[in-house]
RNA sequence: GGCGCGGUGGCAGAGUGGUCAUGCAGCGGACUGCAACUCCGUGUACGCCGGUUCGAUUCCGACCCGCGCCUCCA
């Protein structure tokens, strides 16, 4: 049985979708105004990881994840580099999704562009207008009456109250109050804008998803999910939004991934101490900031560093290391593996633990490969299945361990020819010389195995 | 100040009312010409103080410390 722990409730529970068997899905995808950092590659890799094992269930997953592609920090950049808006966002969809392809991470279902949904949004801030949950102001904008929704506040436990006597000077004077939020906005001269009944204008950040998530999976759906910082007040806005528009529970589960953390401190735009992910992917292999990702809990907190990749790729070496060994063929085996990593993962998607069945797996498939036990290239099958759930060990081990020569770096090539060399001398019980080439090889970051059937090398992490 | 999360062995990181997490590192051994890979063995871990209990790292309370959100950020 299923359990997640939902940010609305703060509780783990059993989870049951609307329909059966079938699961629809929202994840706040990407404002789309600069390439994509680490925090985002989590997002990304935790709903990855949520989407293949569900599916590996049984479960019909529609998957869908939006995408922001007008907004004011995309105006301002594009501006600032003399290009179109348009040209600026198309440019960073297709730099993510390179990104995603080289994590791994599977395309979501539907990936909902807001300028493709403006008739949505005017329609939905429409209807909150006409049911007394928004107003159009003088000056062109139309804002949600957040004090009109008697619940809001309740994913977040934020009371209007305080929200308003924390509220900080508003300089907006054409709102009621200061906690109301903005859906559309009208345009400046010169700004990208579409008509709409109070005039030239483009949408609120919030109203955005309220719209494509209601067009994409409708009115109410099971799970939605995003990253750290969106509960408040993304999230909580969306509720107000869709559940005074459309009269029921906008989302039974909501999900919220963990932050990536730098020096103890939030990995984030406004602090400035982001990595991009192909920045990390230029010094790391993807499988390994993937590893890096999924090997923490999706809710805590995971702390960037060139020590811990380091660590996620000694991590990988012991698996492909074993998986080098043999054949991996998929088959019946009996033992309790993958009951143990299903539970894990059925438990909130615990990836550490379900993580931890595979090295106990690893260990009982180093010792059937030493034995040459007929069980060895099942229990590969086993751990390459399993792994295949985490969107993980689905390289040639070779070609992962041996990985790509980079700049100053020794080719294949180059190396077997040294091994080469290496073994003659061994033949002749030059040990001398067979050390010198490995120690040689060594200094170049290429580890040599020896073994009856002969030499092979991987690259150190 | 409000809301929420967390403090586990050298590091990373799960979990549990009483017996094993797991990985890395370390130490001892096997394998090896020597190594590496691998295997076997090896750790008085659970912030502090009280309480509940036959027994608490695990439950309850106080305290200390850290973090996130409360403003655009995944």
């Amino acid at each position: 049985m299923l359990q997640i722990y939902n940010t609305l409730s703060k509780e783990k529970a059993p989870f049951k979708p609307l329909e059966e068997g079938k699961i629809k899905m929202y994840v706040c995808g990407v404002t789309v105004y600069d390439y994509c950092h680490i925090g985002h590659a989590r997002v990304m890799v935790a709903f990855d990881v949520i989407t293949r094992f569900m599916r590996s269930q049984g479960w019909d997953v529609e998957y869908v994840r939006n995408i922001t592609d007008v907004d004011d920090k995309i105006i301002k950049r594009a501006a600032e580099n003399g290009e179109e808006p348009h040209e600026l966002t198309e440019r960073m969809i297709a730099a993510m999704h390179e990104d995603e392809t080289l994590l791994s991470v599977l395309r979501p279902d539907q990936e909902p562009r807001a300028t493709a949904h403006i008739d949505d949004i005017i329609n939905l801030v429409q209807t909150l207008v006409h049911k007394g949950f928004a107003y159009p102001a003088p000056n062109g904008d139309v804002y949600y009456r957040v004090e009109k929704f008697a619940e809001y506040g309740k994913l977040t436990n934020k009371n209007v109250d305080e929200l308003r006597s924390g509220a900080r000077v508003e300089v907006e004077e054409a709102k009621e109050s200061p906690l109301d939020f903005v859906l559309w906005k009208s345009a400046k001269e010169g700004e990208v804008s579409w008509k709409s009944p109070w005039g030239n204008g483009r949408p609120g950040w919030h109203i955005e998803c309220s719209a494509m998530s209601k067009c994409c999976l409708g009115d109410t759906f099971d799970i939605h999910g995003g990253g750290p910082d969106l509960p408040f007040p993304h999230h909580e806005n969306e509720i107000a939004q869709s559940e005074a528009a459309n009269g029921c529970t906008y989302v039974n589960t909501w999900m919220h991934a963990g932050p990536v953390r730098v020096n103890s401190e939030k990995m984030s735009k406004s602090l400035g101490n982001f990595f991009t992910i192909r920045d990390v992917l230029e010094k790391y292999n993807a499988e390994v900031v993937r590893f890096f990702l999924a090997r923490v809990h999706y809710r805590t907190y995971i702390d960037y560093s060139e020590d811990s990749l380091k660590e996620a790729r000694v991590m990988l070496e012991r698996f492909y290391q074993a998986l080098r060994e043999v054949e991996a063929v998929e088959g019946d085996i009996n033992n309790d593996f993958e009951a143990r990593f299903i539970e894990a993962m059925n438990d909130d998607f615990n990836t550490p633990k379900a993580i931890s069945v595979l090295f106990e797996l690893v260990n009982e498939l180093n010792k059937a490969s030493r034995e040459k036990s007929a069980d060895a290239p099942l229990l590969a099958g086993q751990l390459k299945k399993l792994g295949g759930i985490l969107g993980l060990l689905q390289q040639e081990p070779a070609a992962f361990l041996q990985g790509e020569a980079k700049e100053g770096e020794l080719t294949a090539e180059a190396i077997e020819a040294l091994i080469e060399q290496r073994a003659e001398a061994k033949k002749n019980r030059d040990f001398a010389e067979s050390d010198r080439i490995r120690d040689e090889l060594t200094e170049q970051g290429v580890i040599l195995k020896d073994s009856r059937e002969g030499t092979t090398w991987f690259r150190e992490a």
